[in-house]
DNA sequence: TTTTATCTGTGAAATATATCACAGATATTG
DNA sequence: CAATATCTGTGATATATTTCACAGATAAAA
């Protein structure tokens, strides 16, 4: 919508939507109705409308505190890249167990020991977590989230982490090795079919 | 299944990898299922044999190149982290447009212009990609790597990218705003549910 | 104003996915 | 060896998701 906006449009129909993600029209009014009645029949929905509509659904007009937790080298470029992000999330915060990484990484986001962890989620009111620290120890960095309060965490670690709806956490894990698989699954059993 | 082979099993039951992925046992022996009769009644599965079919239905005892293009903070951190894959994958080129950035950076791994890409891809068999680049080249990088006959990509950019069928490349989109859009959604939503 | 084109919202139908339940086979125990 | 416990593979059922089709409303054109 962003761009459509750019481009000087004030409106867009569920069509040309479908069309820039690769979705039906079917399926794009079928989303947005379950939201309310925000279209009008005839030319489409109003981009401020819709972007207000989904925003205050999703929880997206507020901005919302992240930190990274294990500065290794990718959770280093991720707490350092700011283009990752859209603009209302905020990193404020990283975490390491190790104080000598702590003490020598050059970044203007404060980091911190990761024993402080629940202490600072909670003072600072931390609502989301990246975790790239190595497979064995990232239960244990879950449950000091948890006890911090996080509501979300994007987990980069190898192992699968499972939050519970109790726990009141979601997870998002990402595993490049794993995405590896599942792409080259896809373009293998391709070939088996084809002979 | 590595991990239960570490314990010394040799056998594995459909409960067991369930509870290990949290997934019902019978969604387990429906999956193993599609693949073929593997498993022993009463004893359940014997893991080596278990293995050597789920990596030959899904390509997984082939070792396969793959490359990263884009070598900013983000894409460097990956083509440094061999952690991140998986034995079968083996990560043999870098890309970059800036020359600049290809003399400058130290790394084991060789680094080559944006401008070979299809070319490199094409001579040393390479069928994976992980594409950091900003999002307004991703389009253009992913041509080049289609024209060099690469079959998966992890794409980073927050372009989302939609390779069809037809150009028998798969793509699997990662955003961490985008995550961090859909897990602040998911507690918003959960917050709005219960008052 | 009248006609024609455009577009939403939504029941209904079609697909796909997940879950269940159990027959029948194997392993284990006493 | 008999009795009991364990476990797979799968048809059947249930649930979820996607797609379709169109009534009815608005906008644009003539």
């Amino acid at each position: 919508m962003e761009e459509l906006e750019g481009n000087g449009a004030s409106s867009v129909s569920s069509n040309e939507i479908g069309e820039k993600i690769w979705v039906g029209s079917h399926s794009v009014r079928k989303d947005i109705s379950y939201i309310g009645e925000i279209g009008t029949v005839g030319s489409g929905y109003e981009i401020a409308k819709l972007k207000k509509h989904i925003g205050e659904k999703l929880g997206l007009n507020v901005e919302r505190k992240a930190c990274v937790v294990g500065l290794g080298k990718l959770g280093t470029a991720i707490l350092q890249n700011e283009k990752l992000f859209s603009n209302n999330f905020k990193i404020v915060a990283g975490f390491d167990s190790s104080i000598n990484k702590i003490e020598t990484l050059v970044t203007h986001i404060p980091v911190y020991p990761a024993y402080d962890l629940a202490d600072i989620i909670r003072k600072q009111g931390i609502e989301l977590a990246v975790i790239t620290v190595p497979g064995h120890a990232s239960r244990d960095i879950i449950d000091r989230l948890v006890e911090g309060g996080i509501r979300g965490i994007v987990n980069f670690s190898s192992v699968p982490l499972h939050a519970t709806y109790k726990e009141k956490v979601y997870v998002s894990n990402f595993d490049i090795a794993g995405e590896f698989r599942f792409l080259s699954a896809l373009f293998t059993m391709e070939q088996q079919h084809h002979g």
